[in-house]
DNA sequence: CATGGACGGTAGCCATGGCTACATTATTGC
DNA sequence: GCAATAATGTAGCCATGGCTACCGTCCATG
């Protein structure tokens, strides 16, 4: 039972409608964005393995990634349904055409990311860190952005 | 059934220790990260409904938010928990101290993100939504760069 | 003062992304 | 060639964060 009367605008003409309504919009993208943002770190990973190790294996993507093989084998498999991907039980994991071009542009991302926050003082270690969050919600024209900060760095 | 002997250097003494470690940690990190950033968000909301229609209320909450209203109330019951807000039932949303404290450093964070894309000459729209997903990551060592880039803007 | 419609809440579904425990397959070393 | 071990895969659990459908509350207004 309330413990009394409510006597708040609950009828009020809702008045928060366009600044709103455009966050609302902001932070569904952004919910979104989230479900890309394993896929990008996995075919990351799984092209850094492969040019070190010549294969990506799952227990090496597990480690890499900081969990368990069988989180790895079950998003392996949505990887592979998503087209990212090609792996056969018991085999490597292979990098498709088009999962091939979004480790590239990740890694390029995440590289440039990260060069932009050294390039503000941020210690190595942070810098890193940090551009693990911050590179998935990088658009392209911040990223443009910080690529020509890069270029003319301030004297 | 496998379609031929695998001839991939599995016993290799695993070899991506040290860098890969590092790597899955920061990984880690950002997942647990995650987890925060719903609760930054709500609490932002509610202390912006709060200053400007007096009160935080469920269907506010959820036009703001994007997501319905039966999702706000389940996430209130885990803030509620959590201790960031008070809640009664058919009752307003209020912030705890903590939660006050938490919406104003997000508020102040955000806004800082946003002001530095801007500076960097990216348009109004793009900095605001690349904020809302770049905030949420940003530490207080990049932080702070991004406030002296913004005290000393670039001649 | 009754009631309609907005608001708030519950039940139950789905997908994702973790995990442990156990089973199966490949490779390797004896 | 066979046993041990490491890698891989399966089953099933939990939490989170969405959703729809439906039901309950409340209060403004006729």
């Amino acid at each position: 039972m309330p413990t009394g009367p409510a006597k708040n605008g609950r009828r009020r003409p809702t008045r928060t409608a366009g600044p709103a309504k455009r966050q609302a919009d902001y932070l569904s993208q952004t919910r979104r964005e989230h479900a890309h943002e394993i896929a990008e770190d996995y075919v990351e990973a799984i092209a850094d393995l492969a040019a070190e190790a010549g294969q990506a294996r799952v227990v090496g993507l597990a480690r890499r990634l900081g969990v368990t093989h069988v989180t790895v084998i079950r998003t392996i498999a949505r990887l592979k349904k998503a087209g990212f991907v090609t792996a056969q039980p018991y085999r490597g994991i292979s990098l498709t055409d088009e999962g091939c071009a979004l480790a590239a542009m990740c890694k390029n991302r995440h590289e440039t990311v990260a060069a932009f926050l050294r390039s503000l003082g941020i210690p190595e270690q942070v810098a890193e860190m940090d551009a693990e969050g911050i590179e998935h919600h990088v658009s392209p024209e911040t990223l443009a952005a910080f690529k020509a900060c890069l270029r003319k760095p301030r004297p």
